[in-house]
DNA sequence: GCTATAGCAATACGCTTGACTTGCAAATCG
DNA sequence: CGATTTGCAAGTCAAGCGTATTGCTATAGC
């Protein structure tokens, strides 16, 4: 056989060429030649590796997402001994918020992937299957608040959690419409923390809360 | 003078029949012969009425931002009395969910723009200027709201606001991408809602909050 | 050292795109 | 009634698109 290189990695360096155009100028705005161009190879090589512009699409969503999930789950578990919930929402929130420049073209790459999903079908079952896992987690760690006596017994876990996430998904979209400074959008996450995590109570005998 | 027809009626039909495209396909998804067809005319005519794609753009932009501002502003006017501040927030937010097919396929149309405007500055900077005004008209609802003592004077009523706006603008997209119905939107706002209003107290003496 | 083949560049093809040009039908005004 | 001007259809154009094809180059295996 004549040379061999890694596919997977040609691949990794390809979706991260579209990246780049996708978060200044969305994935319509990305022609094979572009990404081609942007990646420093020719249009053949790119096909190649992709045989059809959707199959590139597609791998580069798996590539980011997956990305992005194994940050958050580093960061979360680079907390130093047992964190309380508190913290861990907020690394996990902090993670998601397009506080510098990185986590900024991220957050376009998303949105130029969302603009897509709403509309096809395939992309938006990629959307989709995120989110209940996270719900879930966030959900966990309101329940453990909970049971800590750190957040109102009243609040629903699952709801609180839908909640977390969708201002952190709305904050994101005004701070990258430049409505205002990405640092505020964190501001308004600790707020809205502070709400939830404002329950005074040592963990009294209201723990038999069970649905 | 030959035949007269509305100019401004025929952009608005134009500009209907963009906004289907891309309620279904997005902006980058609807060509001019694709606006034309769905409008039911020529692209000669409808070159007629927009010398270019992005002057249609901004004006279907225009067009559907004031339909969607009067919208919510007749019917926060149509409450019988002097509603309370509360009905009147959530009046609004109802009016911006995507509860009704019609009022999903207008949410749809906003994220076609804002997909745009993220890259584009002048629909960036077109898509901004409504956000501060719907802040302080919601902050100032908040405010009446501390000072009828049905909200906690710790709460700062801009930033409230901008947590409603946001949690609305979250809550939209993850029902547009079908990750739950739309009327969970709805509960999880009422439940936010329930927080924020959460305050017990008859209007006591602690008016002195200033900063 | 010959051959098979992976890696890749180059090019061509069929289509669609936005913009532009041309020309004519109809209707109003003098 | 004829001149004039609006409204609009149809056609053209170059540019750019995704995809497919072709063929060269370099190397690993026999």
């Amino acid at each position: 056989m004549p040379k061999r290189v890694d596919h997977d990695e040609r691949r990794r360096q390809i979706s991260e060429a579209l990246w780049r155009i996708a978060a200044t100028r969305g994935l319509d705005g990305a022609s094979l030649r572009d990404v081609a161009a942007e990646a420093g190879i020719s249009l053949g090589r790119l096909q190649h590796y992709f045989t059809s512009k959707d199959e590139m699409f597609v791998f580069a969503l798996d590539y980011i997402s997956g990305l992005a999930e194994r940050r958050i789950r580093e960061r979360v578990q680079a907390l130093p001994g047992t964190p309380a919930p508190r913290d861990i929402l907020r690394h996990c929130l902090v993670e998601m918020l397009p506080l510098d420049d990185e986590s900024r073209a991220g957050n376009l790459v998303q949105v130029a992937y969302y603009a897509r999903a709403v509309h096809d079908a395939r992309t938006r079952r990629h959307a989709q299957e995120g989110v209940p896992a996270l719900r879930d987690f966030f959900a966990a760690q309101v329940r453990h608040a909970v049971e800590r006596g750190e957040v109102d017994p009243e609040r629903v876990p699952e709801d609180e959690a839908m909640l977390l996430l969708a201002l952190a998904d709305g904050l994101t979209s005004f701070a990258l419409l430049d409505v205002y400074a990405p640092a505020e959008a964190l501001r308004l996450i600790d707020r809205h923390l502070a709400g939830l995590f404002s329950y005074n109570s040592s963990p009294r005998s209201s723990g038999s809360k069970r649905s």
